[in-house]
DNA sequence: CTTGACCTTCCAGTTGGTGGAACCCCTATA
DNA sequence: TATAGGGGTTCCACCAACTGGAAGGTCAAG
């Protein structure tokens, strides 16, 4: 299979395809005119891949789960493990995503949003109120 | 007052500042000796800035904002507009990451993590199963 | 023989900073 | 006066994870 035939099935563009293979997460042989030669076990690791980033792991995460889901006898504690590390990380982002919102939906629903100039949004922005009320 | 100063009064790094010059979003003077004079209305752009980057505003938002921060006879819609826009995008990246959250914490929970090498997330990662059951 | 879809490499840009080197300035003290 | 420290300055490189684009090679069809 050729960079285009593997990227149409596992849903990645060539560019990151390349990427990878730039980063070392997959090695593809080449054919004499020097384009890439994938194979399906490279395939594999590409859909591996794009599911993994997909669910936000990065790309650190993915090189140790591949080498995990590569080695047989590994132990499924391990990737649990990492699993966990990166469930705690989408937790904080998340926390940290809703406190922001709260702060900003609050904010423009105190906003007129008309043509006069008051504006509590640039207000908070300029001297937060951290104990409204 | 010289960048220490303002960097521990706005809370922002000297680092930061300083970049913040770079790309335009503050001018302040120079001294004789080639340090940067910050003034009070300095240090309250950059307090808005910081605010501004904690509620998640890109700095191209924060640089509108901080246009109409200071023009007086802006209307508060535009400033309400981009509060919504940004808002939408919180609420984009909110629901992403909730499902990232919501897949990856039931395969968390399906995998033994013990000496074992069965894997339910290997195996989703692999080959996912979007109808579960 | 040309057209067009493929493929190649390499370089630069994205976002919002951060780290570090090399060097200048200012004050206090031995 | 030398020096030590704690400021400050510039510039260059790096982070993640790609993405865009230029310049050019390859291949099959008409």
């Amino acid at each position: 299979m050729n960079i285009g035939d593997v990227s149409r099935l596992s849903g990645l563009p060539a560019k990151t395809i390349r990427y990878y293979e730039d980063i070392g997460l997959v090695a593809p042989a080449r054919d004499s005119n020097g384009y890439r030669l994938f194979r399906t076990a490279e395939l594999h690791k590409l859909t591996f891949l794009g599911r993994a980033r997909s669910l936000g792991f990065s790309i650190e995460d993915c090189r140790n789960l591949m080498t995990l889901y590569e080695d047989h006898s590994r132990a499924s504690a391990e990737v649990k493990s990492i699993a966990k590390e990166h469930l705690k990380r989408i937790e904080l982002k998340l926390a940290e995503l809703q406190a922001m919102h709260h702060t900003l939906s609050d904010l423009v629903d105190k906003c007129a949003g008309d043509h006069r100039p008051d504006c509590p949004i640039l207000a908070d922005l300029a001297a937060p109120d951290r104990q409204p009320g």
